[in-house]
DNA sequence: GTAACTGCAAAATATTTGCATCCTT
DNA sequence: AAGGATGCAAATATTTTGCAGTTAC
């Protein structure tokens, strides 16, 4: 196991993250902190953050990627299941309240679940 | 508007993505294909199918893309909700049957919505 | 004959790795 | 001091475009 250290780089990257409420992206990510550090830092900062359970590595339904904080997740517990919402216009992602329900084929096995609604948010429609 | 024409490559993938009930990913493809044709023109013929309607776009939750012949979409009417589960031991994907009740945010108009169930298919439970 | 289609090459992007140096512990 | 973290360079992989020759209509 290795042990992770508290970097100013990190911190950082964790404090954009706190200030946005929505998911965003590495290239967001990167205009904002790339006079600060390297973008191949960002890269790591973010999928070690991951591996951590601090981060969510959300897929859009476009296939951009996406990193939101794991406000409901302990450390290493993630939920499995994801509801977001993609505003089409703004481009931001939103964690989604939904309740689902799912008919699966028989023997299958559900481990995680994966919901991507796009459209347009209430600031874009108005 | 452009004139689509009928060809033997155009054919040959259709033709694989018939045989195939699940949704394929581009290397799958092309690993079958590729002593047809060259690896740009089944880059080219997918989205060109996708254009027409005649294929579905799937991102995965990994955000690898899929395509998926649209079975109950005419053609350039999609439906706009996509639900498909994939199996992480065999990596196929299928189209799945779900109903889902949505508490969109106030104002929040929906346009489209994709369902990503992620675990183990009843081939590979066994 | 016209214009879409194809193959090949390569440009443009995006992702990932190596390594020397720096910094946290 | 030890080993994780960072910056820079570059290797890989992926996606996209250009163009000349080919083919469907």
């Amino acid at each position: 196991m290795i042990k992770k250290r508290n970097t100013p780089s990190k911190n950082e990257v964790l404090a954009v993250l706190k200030a946005n409420k929505t998911a965003m992206s590495q290239d967001e990510l990167e205009k904002i902190l790339k006079d600060k550090m390297d973008r191949v830092t960002i890269y790591r900062i973010l999928y070690s953050f991951c591996d951590d359970g601090i981060l969510h590595k959300v897929m859009s339904d476009e296939g951009k990627t996406y990193f939101a904080l794991c406000h409901d997740c302990e450390q290493g517990h993630h939920h499995d299941s994801h509801f977001h919402f993609r505003c089409t216009n703004c481009n931001t992602i939103e964690c989604l309240n939904a309740t689902l329900s799912l008919n699966l084929p028989k023997n299958y096995i559900q481990k995680e679940v994966n919901l991507m609604v796009s459209g347009l948010c209430a600031k874009c429609v108005a």
